[in-house]
DNA sequence: TAACTTAGTGTTTGAAGTACACTATTTAAC
DNA sequence: GTTAAATAGTGTACTTCAAACACTAAGTTA
């Protein structure tokens, strides 16, 4: 067997939000080289005593203000980065968040910041493909679990929940058959309070129902 | 930014077969301590100038002879490992191989084998953990992707590739709906030479079409 | 009160999946 | 060489899921 060597292991999270009717992407500004000032992932280097998680947490707190989000790890990228500093293996998460639900509190100081996600974004590192290996993931998780909790208010309207899927899975549903898939799939709750101001008919809130949610997350439908 | 820190990194491999009708992982017996001695998956430390890909190769031209074989990423365990050398962060892989088509050579220096997977495995680490999520892993991606080519001869009946799904999805499949799906999927030819040496019927032979093969496993049914 | 905006609702059709039982071919045994 | 045993192969009916499709309902604004 191989001695044992040192190798540096960064930890860089993709946090998408649903803001807009858009999916957008956190990215911040490198504070130091390589790449200074670059556009990158939110990441930062595990510390020997840390699992994972808690340097996500670290990251998340960093960052966005608030380390209690969900998130799953993704892959690792293990390319021999041009990194002055030596070998560094990137393991990626995603993580999901509601802008107002979670509080986020952008950093200031590398001007963390959602972006949408088009051809422009363009960040250093292999972070492009990052984003690109967590989009794919959802949208194949979203087939068989179910999405939105993390992303929308706690209450929200079916067309609401119709337009994030339609923008997490990049096409367009017919409104009736939406509705009537996710509600067989029996993982909401429909809300006595209804409406909100908007211009033309109330819409029916609804909430997940926390524990159907839960269940089918882990199990699948 | 934290400063810049060294961690070891391992890489696992789960590398099943499909032998006398039963999904077998390969394990060996591990040669230093801790654990020496334990019943343990092939790993090893990854050097600083390698990829990811280029340890898988050194763990399996080791331990089974043949480096060119079917693996795939599966996912990061950062549990802080009671090593005395530090931490180590491993990162698990899965292979799938043919016991004669992959000319696969046991390494006896670690007496390494494939065993069958049930309770009694029992490694050390987490490595449970690992080929409990690669079992998870291939379960999902059989269903929509193809299975079969890096498992089975070159040359197989549809019984026996029948026989292949059935144990690696754990369940019981109806002949006649079985091959009717499986054709259609379209990634078989039929192969004019027939039969081999069993006692009923001889049965028509199959190979995979590798185009076609190829393509459904890139891109998914 | 009329025009506009957004929400909400059922039915029909085609495709895919599931359930189900017998015939065909070969070897082995008598 | 006839029979029994073993394995391979085949088609149809039914059910379930997915997709297409257009109008009515409720509220706001001019």
């Amino acid at each position: 067997m191989k001695e044992y060597v040192n190798i540096g292991v960064s930890v860089s999270i993709c946090i998408f939000c649903y803001d807009e009717d858009q999916k957008k992407v956190l990215v911040v500004d490198k504070e130091n080289d390589p790449f200074k000032g670059g556009k990158v992932l939110p990441h930062q280097m595990l510390q020997p005593k840390q699992s994972l998680e808690e340097v996500c947490s670290e990251v998340l707190e960093k960052n966005i203000g608030n380390k209690d989000v969900y998130v799953e790890q993704l892959n690792a990228f293990g390319k021999v980065y041009r990194h002055p500093s030596g070998r560094i293996i990137d393991i990626s998460f995603y993580g999901l968040v509601n802008l107002e639900k979670d509080k986020i509190k952008l950093n200031k100081e590398n001007n963390a910041r959602f972006e949408k996600i088009d051809k422009s974004l363009d960040l250093v590192f292999d972070h492009d493909d990052i984003i690109d290996f967590a989009s794919k993931r959802i949208k194949r998780r979203m087939k068989y679990r179910p999405l939105g909790k993390n992303l929308l208010p706690s209450q929200f309207t079916m067309n609401e929940l119709e337009g994030l899927y339609s923008c997490f899975l990049g096409k367009q549903f017919d409104k009736r058959n939406f509705r009537r898939r996710i509600l067989e799939m029996d993982f909401l709750k429909e809300i006595t309070k209804v409406q909100r101001n908007t211009r033309g008919r109330k819409a029916i809130l609804y909430e997940f129902d926390p524990k159907k949610y839960k269940n089918y997350s882990k199990a699948g439908f």
